[in-house]
Order: C-alpha cells, then sequence, then structure tokens
DNA sequence: TGGTGTGAATCCTTTCACAGCC
DNA sequence: GGCTGTGAAAGGATTCACACCA
C-alpha cells in the first residue's frame, strides 16, 4: 500500500531554497523571475524548480514566470513560517549562546523565548535579552508561551534526556545540534544536524577526488 | 553515458553516521556488531548498511557481524579523516567564535590553525589559542599550513567575496554557514549549513501534520 | 518568443530475498 | 541459528519533451 502523495524531503528544502532566493530578489525590487533565473543560481535545472512547485499548486504565468512577492507569500504558507513560531533554546553552552544571538533565526519567523540549561553555573546568567532558566521551569514556559520548536544545544551525553523532556513539557518538534543519534517519542518530530560530520563529508569529497579512478 | 560508479551523497552521509555509533560502540568496549544493530539505532534497515559499505568492500563475517574497532578504521579510510585535517575559519562574529571552542571538530579529525576576519575590530582578538588574524594573512597562512578547507561564518553579504579569496589562497573544500548560495570555482567543493532553514524544514513537518490529508 | 505545467521516460536508491558462510 | 553480500525487483526522484498560454 504505497502512501504516494507524501512531499519528498528534497522538494521541502529545495522551497526554502527558493523562499531564500526570492527574497533576495524582493530586496533588490525585483518583480517578477523564471524557474530557470532561479535554478541557475541554486545549480537546479528548471523543470526541477516547476516540479517542487506543482506538488502544491500553480503559482506561475506562462510567458512572463512567477511574481516575486506572490510566490514568497506562497512558500511561506507552505512552509508555515507566514506567522511567526516561539522557540526555545536547551543548551546554552558556546553554541547555544551562538545561535541564540543569530538574527537569521529571527528573520525567517522564528523567535527564541527562552533559555534552558542543566548547570546551575550558567542558570541566571544573561544571553542578550534572555536569561537562562533552570530546566525545571521549561514545561511552565513552554505551556505559556505555546512553544512547539525546541533547540537543542546540550553534549551528547544528555541529549536524549533532555529530548524526552522536552516532548513531555509539550515540544513537538526538536532541532538537534548534539552529535549522536536521538529517538523523539510519536508524534515529535526531529531534524539533527552534526557539524562534524558536514566536515567529514567534505573529506570525503576531498580524498576521493584525489585518486580519480576507482580501479 | 550514465557515469555510474559514483557513490551517492545519501551514502556518504550515513556512513558518518556509522562511524559516529561505531566509536560509541567502541568506547563501550563493544567487539562486534551487526547490521541491524547499527542500523535499529539510527532508524534504517540492515540491507541499506550492508549496501553502503559493500561500495567500498566487505568489511563483515557472515554469523558473526563486524569487527568494530576494524570498522572504523575502514570507514576514516574511506572517508579521510584517518590523518588530521588543517581547518581556516573565516568569520569570527558569534558563530565562528561558537565553532573556533567546539570540541567535536577536533575530535573528528579536524584542527582549526587559523581565524581571519574581515573587520579592523575583531583583529587580534584572541579566541582560545587563536589570534583572529586579518584577511590579508589568509594566502600566507593557508600556504604555511597547508590548510585545505576553510569554514565560512560571514554575513551573507560577503560571503561569495571570502569563498573567492579562500580558493585564490589555496583552499579546495568549503563549509559554509552564510544564508545565502554561493559558487565555487571548478576544482572547489562545497558544503552549506544554513541555520534557518533546518527550523523551516521542522516547520513545515509541523504544519502538514496538522492538516493530515492533502484533499 | 519566452515561459509554465505535466505526462512519459530515465535514472537512481532502497528494499527484498536468498545463496553462501561461520 | 545468525549474519553477510548481492543480484533482482520495486519504488522514488529527476529530467525530457512538448502542449499550451501570454
Amino acid at each position: 500500500m504505497p502512501q504516494s502523495n507524501a512531499i519528498p524531503k528534497a522538494t521541502v528544502f529545495r522551497l526554502c531554497l527558493y523562499l531564500r532566493e526570492l527574497t533576495e530578489l524582493s530586496d533588490k525590487d525585483i518583480k517578477t523571475v523564471s524557474s530557470s533565473k532561479v535554478a541557475g543560481k541554486l545549480g537546479l535545472t528548471d523543470a526541477q524548480v516547476r516540479k517542487d512547485l506543482a506538488y502544491f499548486g500553480q503559482f506561475g504565468y506562462p510567458g512572463v514566470g512567477y511574481h516575486v512577492d506572490e510566490l514568497i507569500d506562497e512558500l511561506k504558507r507552505i512552509l508555515g513560517t507566514n506567522h511567526m513560531w516561539d522557540v526555545v533554546l536547551i543548551g546554552c553552552g558556546n553554541l547555544g549562546t551562538a545561535l541564540a544571538a543569530y538574527k537569521g533565526f529571527d528573520r525567517q519567523g522564528f523567535h527564541i523565548v527562552g533559555a534552558f540549561d542543566a548547570s546551575a553555573d550558567r542558570v541566571g546568567q544573561k544571553i542578550g535579552e534572555l536569561t537562562v532558566q533552570s530546566m525545571d521551569e521549561l514545561a511552565k514556559t513552554v505551556s505559556r508561551t505555546g512553544s512547539r520548536i525546541a533547540v537543542i544545544c546540550v553534549p551528547g551525553e544528555s541529549a536524549q534526556t533532555v529530548v524526552d523532556q522536552a516532548a513531555a513539557a509539550g515540544i513537538r518538534g526538536i532541532l538537534n545540534f548534539a552529535a549522536t543519534a536521538i529517538t523523539a517519542p510519536p508524534g515529535v518530530v526531529q531534524n539533527s544536524v552534526d557539524l562534524a560530520i558536514r566536515l567529514e563529508q567534505l573529506s570525503f569529497q576531498l580524498t576521493k577526488t584525489k585518486q580519480p579512478a576507482k580501479r
């Protein structure tokens, strides 16, 4: 029984890229754009861009292309970023602190409303406008703010525990920066970013191109 | 003419996951493991694990599984992390500074040997053991250390310029954290991480599961 | 002419299923 | 009995190619 109307993960990723490109165009006051223009900037094909969009409707104008601002609105609606998301940050070490200060999140519709850490040393410290809270207060803050998303920047050893705590507190989506596999409870979606792995992938590409043929 | 002996990008990514899992097992003094054990932890199938490894050789023992430490060595060799890579960091804002302090890079074989920033305010500041250098010194440092990889954490507007400077200085692989599409010159490989996009992907998943059927 | 939307064809990846081995 | 390695089959994703529209 193939449940065949699912959207490929790769398509969702590319929609985010399109949104980013379109936003740049809009900032430059460009009003319309073709699928091949967008594709060119991103190293994709024009057919790919049109197919990706076709999953969600017909947004283009034959002979013209796409209206930039109109397509931005559609993409935001599709991605669910037409409204702001309240996000909590768990783990306030170097990386967590840097992310709390990162402008790009707010710009794309994600606002950090609480910062938490298990270490008593860090609780009470200020990070920008935020004050680091103890983990005990997580559930209260999540329910008060209605946050659905948590960004987790704790050491690998504590990641699974924190995931479970976050889920119990009502979190429904997790962006995980810990370098370990985590299991999200049913009903909770998860997206992991392992920074070291991104370098390993580069290393592989650099290594294999040195020995060009398999032989 | 299909050039069919290429390794899928997804396979490389999973190899990195396998290495991470195996390292955890090795730390626990576990000597052998089966493909289904590894797959289970990562939410994959056993056949997938075996197929991925089969691109590179036969590493398993029928009836037994894989020798953990042996497979770790093979994976490191395949990924090119059996030796350390010297890496330069360009852009020393919040994120760059956090990455400079990140332990996970060193642990996986990547050592940051230089930090650079275009802003005169930051040049001369200390980040851990490193002193932030001016961009003028990039080429000299790259050729002195033989670095092949750059991690780029500059604002989107300057990303492409920095990429070109890095490539001219002799860099061959770029890990890009700037939230913009960059074009790497021929012979330079590139891997981009857009943190906001990872949250957008989560947002999509949370949004679509709310309206379960397409209808 | 320049561009979209989309079935059909191709290409790639994953899963199945089983021979062979310890 | 348990597990690997691997052809064959199935399933998805991308590209092609063209009808159609402004």
